[in-house]
DNA sequence: AATGAATGAGGTTTCATTCAT
DNA sequence: GATGAATGAAACCTCATTCAT
């Protein structure tokens, strides 16, 4: 009877019970970084012990991974699509900011959680976010690559690894000053960055030199 | 011969002391972050004991303070002494921007300890950094808005701040690349951003454009 | 059997462990004062580790706290019960010295803790047993309060307020005496301290005498 | 020269920086306790460094002796003085009441160090100030002792001690107290003192019952 | 006689993680 | 499957005290 009682509160299906600490880690982690969350705090919010965090996700950074994760796919899905979706290489480039943006707005948390700057180095957690930045760059990097003329594309290949390192990073801050101020709209401050950045950008038409 | 050695190494006057120990402290904390370093290793790298490092800097934060000010305090001297020297608001930002590649070429660790992205949210060293980060958008920001045309200053003040903050952030991703890789000259790297940049900065009028 | 035992010494529910502790720790406390008992040492004693003594009780401090007011409520209630049993002021005044010493006999650390004269000035220790000295000296002064008459009650509050704390001190003292004598029965000594405080104490008037 | 010049600012003859020292020293135990007080401070307190205190006091237990002693001095010939002038044994008692608190309140801080409740147990301040108050506790003891007849004097020796002791306490807690508040002059602390006690100390005539 | 430099030896506290039930 | 109990392994910081000059 008290059984019963206690079951009908606490015994979720794993899965719902997965994805309720899913959710809740992520606020927590979006709200003040891997390093300040504790693996107590996440289980009191979740209403379980913290064993059963350990059962279900092996350890904290597997736990991060995991919401990382959810946040990566969504934002890699996003702009991909952006990207797919457009007709030209400068319109995939100005389709992936905006997607961006667009993510940005619609889920701060997410964004926080994917780039979060207190994640201990060296770990696998590190390791992971750098594979899925290595994904988002290389969009932008296949995007600005398909602007040049073919031939010279293998010589570009360093240039545009970093002008795609430093369009990523300027996003980036871009979008850390507008969670912190949103002191315009998301979608202003994408079109702002694609106008600064655009004409700059390798030559878009033939005439134009290449990325020096 | 080995009792000049062992006097080297143990009562050093309090000044050079402190520079050892700031020299070990920013290679330490250049290599592997602030979190990850520990005052015990600090104090054996320098060949003295925790005790001693409190009694001149008081705690680890402020130790690490007081190696990032050094940073800090070269690389905005470097910048501001850049722009100071250009006769156009254009050439200040090429100049700010060149003096930073310089600036990182020339001390890898500095630029590592005033940008490392693991330290602690909301502690001194934290606000300190930020300080320093304001300080140094704050150059960038006059250099921009010093190329708008007077009366439409103050209606960009947001968009120029925006604007600061993604070339910031360009800038610190693309050092933070070039860290990692060297995969190009630093030099190199500056006139890349500088060329992917400028053409897109706000319109400056003609006479106001740089002969290069 | 061996199992037995050790079974006795793990695992244990929490509320018993608590309970433990404060035993172990209270008897240490008692002995030796705040400052010179370290936490290690108490957890030695219960047979776990440190963490454990911070996950129940927060900090030394409040372990101390815990121990302390125990004993506080104890004594307290003790003499409360003695004095509201009494059936005037004067023989409250007995029936309250006689139950500190009776307490004080009963439980020797108990009183040690309470009185420990080397707590830390200015800490949250040193508040909480100001707070409960505090109740047991309202008690006293009530008690020497109602033997005056009732106009003259407002004028004498300072001296009432003296006298108490004067009487409070003497029996501090003379506990403390005992504790490390027992040179005396301990209702002797309480016998003795009544004897020589109650002649001079307020005058009362004839009918409020006792009658022994 | 240079030298001339420090040394004019520094070499004190040895006693005068030792009494300096003592003063100093003296003032800071008085206000926050033994164990709050930090060579350190007591030494930046003099102009001096912490190894002087060192080469002239000890250890940091002996300097706090030094300071005590005075004070301990000081009181016991005042009291001793005031009781040789009485004429009875009750005089004396009263004189040194009286005595002690003319004392506590020309020389505040001699009293505290002398009734410094946080110094550790144990050690060879404790020791010390025990003995003390040894002294002071056997004058009052001679004084009570005194008014008994002179065959009854063996039997009592034991309540007499403990009369002692606990008069001493409730000194102790009204000059405490007094040091606090200042509620009342000093001397009306010491008369209350005084009259509340008195009556009830063991027979001042003949026909007066002997202590119990 | 005096100092600047340096240390030994702890002390409290924190947190991810794992037993035993 | 889930829990309450328990821990390992540091990390930061403090202070009386002593060298070496």
């Amino acid at each position: 009877m008290d059984v019963a009682i206690v079951a009908q509160r606490t015994r979720l299906p794993r899965a719902d019970r997965m994805e309720q600490t899913l959710t809740e880690a992520h606020a927590l982690f979006a709200e003040r970084g891997y390093a300040a969350v504790k693996m107590e705090e996440i289980a009191g919010r979740v209403g379980v012990t913290k064993p059963l965090l350990y059962t279900y996700f092996g350890n904290k950074e597997r736990l991060y991974i995991a919401c990382m994760e959810r946040a990566a796919e969504a934002l890699t899905a996003t702009v991909a699509t952006a990207i797919a979706g457009a007709e030209t290489p400068a319109a995939a480039l100005r389709a992936g900011v905006r997607a961006s943006f667009a993510f940005l707005d619609s889920d701060r948390a997410a964004w926080a959680v994917l780039f979060d700057e207190t994640l201990p180095r060296g770990g696998e957690v590190a390791e992971r976010v750098a594979d899925y930045r290595g994904r988002i760059l290389a969009l932008i990097s296949d995007s600005i690559m398909a602007q040049l003329p073919e031939r010279s594309r293998p010589a570009a290949r360093v240039e545009v690894e970093a002008l795609s390192t430093a369009l990523f990073g300027a996003t980036e801050a871009l979008a850390r000053w507008w969670l912190r101020t949103e002191a315009l709209a998301a979608e202003d401050a994408a079109e702002l960055l694609i106008a600064t950045v655009e004409p700059g950008l390798p030559n878009r038409s033939k005439e134009e030199r290449p990325p020096r």
